[in-house]
DNA sequence: CCGATGACAAGCA
DNA sequence: ATGCTTGCCATCG
């Protein structure tokens, strides 16, 4: 993989979570999909760990694992605040996992 | 080069 | 549903 491509992939996950709607939420690996790397779900977390989410304007909070678990909440401020994040956008989160994941996921390829 | 690790995911018992 | 295994790819020691 060249640099340009790693760039653009980055670039492209980042564009993608930012049109994540308020209120909803979406996992790494259909983000992966959605731009075309199937395989890179790992790769979007790296992604996530380091899009520097205050200053760029990403709503990395948005971005769970398949199951709809926040298992991103230790890369942020604090521990509770991608949390309280999405508590504040209306969603319920319940032993660190979204209630009605099912019915928040955000589907990229149907709604984009 | 090899092995371990990580904001992951899918398959299977 | 829970836990384990495998596939994935960048980064480190």
């Amino acid at each position: 993989m060249t640099e340009k491509e790693k760039e653009d992939f980055y670039y492209s996950v980042y564009e993608l979570v930012k049109h994540i709607p308020l209120g909803r939420a979406c996992s790494y690996g259909m983000i992966a999909k959605a731009i075309g790397f199937p395989n890179h779900s790992r790769m979007v977390g790296k992604a996530m760990n380091e899009c520097n989410s205050q200053t760029n304007n990403i709503p990395a909070h948005r971005v769970v694992n398949s199951q709809g678990k926040l298992s991103g909440r230790e890369a942020f401020e604090n521990a509770n605040t991608m949390q309280l994040l999405l508590e504040s956008e209306g969603l319920i989160i319940h032993n660190n996992q979204i209630q009605n994941w099912k019915e928040i996921r955000w589907n990229p390829f149907k709604e984009l």
